[in-house]
DNA sequence: AATGAATGAGCCTTCATTCAT
DNA sequence: GATGAATGAAGGCTCATTCAT
């Protein structure tokens, strides 16, 4: 069992630093008075200040990507897929706010290294073939497009960083399910009536 | 007719710079390399650095906002006005792509002014209204919570920046046409459909 | 008879900003806008920025000069000399205050050029020897050291620009003849007793 | 015991190059030069330029205004208080003479802050009100005016950064004593004397 | 592990000066 | 005479990083 060192306590501060000022703008110095140290002294955990930026976001991206590979394994129905995705997306977002927050602001669609890169292509590829088997398989429509869906959901997932608090009103899950059904039911009210 | 300075070469090449490398961790010197001139020069043109960030994101962030005043003023059907939104949202996306890619990195969720802020406030404002209002004339769910299917389809359509590429081969319209399509119908295949 | 260009204002204006913010700490462009002109049609009158500074102490740096030697060269009593140079002095602080002000700011004291500390010298040479020929002859006491005294009486009077205001309630002859009987007859009560 | 940090050479430095130069013709890294460092490293000891100026000056400001309030209080004929005034004025001026030197060229009259004026106007008036003092008991002459006298002695001690050398013949106390005996007994010898 | 002084590069900004129009 | 864009050098300040203690 590691000895409880000030790490977690530098990697939080950082995190919610960088969430509020951006990377570029948040000096180690800003961090160390955060934590309580002197800013020499984050050189005995980091070598460098990209270190703390890749220490901060690996979690939420790393679970993300897992949890979205272990679906697409799974053998349900694609319409299931989807909720679940939606709903393990909403709750990483949830656990890890603050984390995932700098991932979306700091490593989306920057170019910060070909491991980043490589996750975020893995990622949209997943969710696109699972799209795609669904209009295959005739449970989506045939005029959707997989991978316009695929992004479009993610779109609608990564923007609750925007405005998504973890202590608001209404849970991830909630709002999870409540996307899920405009995704997938739409948001017209369906035409019961020819049965 | 006035010589035609060089602002905007300034501008054009500060959004991009400002896209791919951030506001903060782009330098004026950067800038001014780009376009060709020496730094201080750039100050004939700006007061300040941020002035350049706010003449960048301008043009997409007011047009967005003027646009969706005008639709919500309209007398149309909540779908229509739905698939409205999306197309100018969608155009305007087009046709300043690099603009509203630096508006939604660097302004969007951030608290640069207030200014900023209450132009997001009011759009947020304006699209769940227009949801509110399909909800209660029964064009939409009732289960639909008005401010999340507002910021979903936000979300949708701004994460666009992330992947969507004007010279790509799909139109922005076409995209817009898609998303709306499964925003307001759904993906799932209508199994109840007449025939 | 010389066209009256801007001539005139720029030098105002300069005086009054050298005066409040000091010569080094005020910009080209500052004395341009008070002037309503740009700051490039400025090097239509100077050929430099020290330029502006020399064109504005000039005057009452050779007028207080030009006053002292006059009154050496007379044939007056030593007391009456130096009454004439207060009065001089004073006046000449009064009618070219800001002028002044720069000047002991900004020339006085400071190694601007040689023509600057020769006129330095020469005045304070010229009042040195008008106190020692007052000693000489004995109208002044003989414990009096001239050049201490002389200085006391230029620092008496220069210290006015940190107080006097021409528009102020007493004018700068008053002021120069209450400062005249200190030095001369000293504050303390004259025992008229003995005789 | 603290390791001699380089503060002091700092200060030191800063003093000379302000007083010869002027505080805003002065860079950092002219002081840093002077020094020995990086002009980087100063701010480890200070948070501006300015900070640097305060620093400089602040020793004789007080140590100034202190005597004053010290004499002020004491129970002394008027004569008594202001040749203390001098001597103690004339010493603290030889002791931080650069320090001085830059208090009464970029503090004095100038409108740097609140504190400073506070400090200006405090002195002013403790000397106006010892003069004002002697002039109601009858020690000074009855047509003095308190403040035209304090004001003069000020100058007249003050100027004394301009000609005054703490290594030249005479002592400060010296002058001190020569400037006290001509503002209180004059310099026109006394004729009236009883012999 | 921690400190805190120092580094050295770089940043935003200012500014005296020039010059084609 | 005037303009205003441009220059090129500094200036004050910040900061990631290093290192002796």
């Amino acid at each position: 069992m590691p000895r409880p060192s000030r790490w977690n306590e530098i990697v939080d501060a950082a995190a919610v630093l960088f969430r509020d000022k951006g990377f570029a703008a948040t000096s180690l110095e800003d961090i160390a008075t955060e934590v309580g140290v002197w800013k020499g002294s984050l050189y005995h955990y980091i070598d460098s200040k990209e270190d703390l930026l890749f220490a901060v976001v690996r979690e939420p991206a790393e679970q993300i990507l897992e949890q979205i590979r272990e679906i697409k394994s799974l053998d349900l129905p694609p319409a299931e897929k989807v909720r679940r995705i939606a709903r393990d997306h909403a709750r990483t977002l949830d656990e890890t706010f603050v984390y995932a927050s700098v991932y979306l602001q700091e490593i989306a669609g920057r170019n910060r290294s070909d491991e980043w890169s490589a996750m975020d292509r893995e990622y949209v590829l997943t969710i696109t073939e699972i799209m795609q088997a669904g209009i295959d398989s005739g449970d989506f429509s045939s005029h959707l497009d997989a991978r316009t869906a695929g992004l479009s959901m993610v779109g609608a997932f990564n923007w609750m960083t925007h405005w998504y608090r973890p202590d608001g009103p209404r849970t991830a899950i909630e709002i999870a399910d409540q996307i899920c059904s405009i995704l997938l039911e739409g948001m017209i009210t369906r035409s019961t009536s020819p049965n």
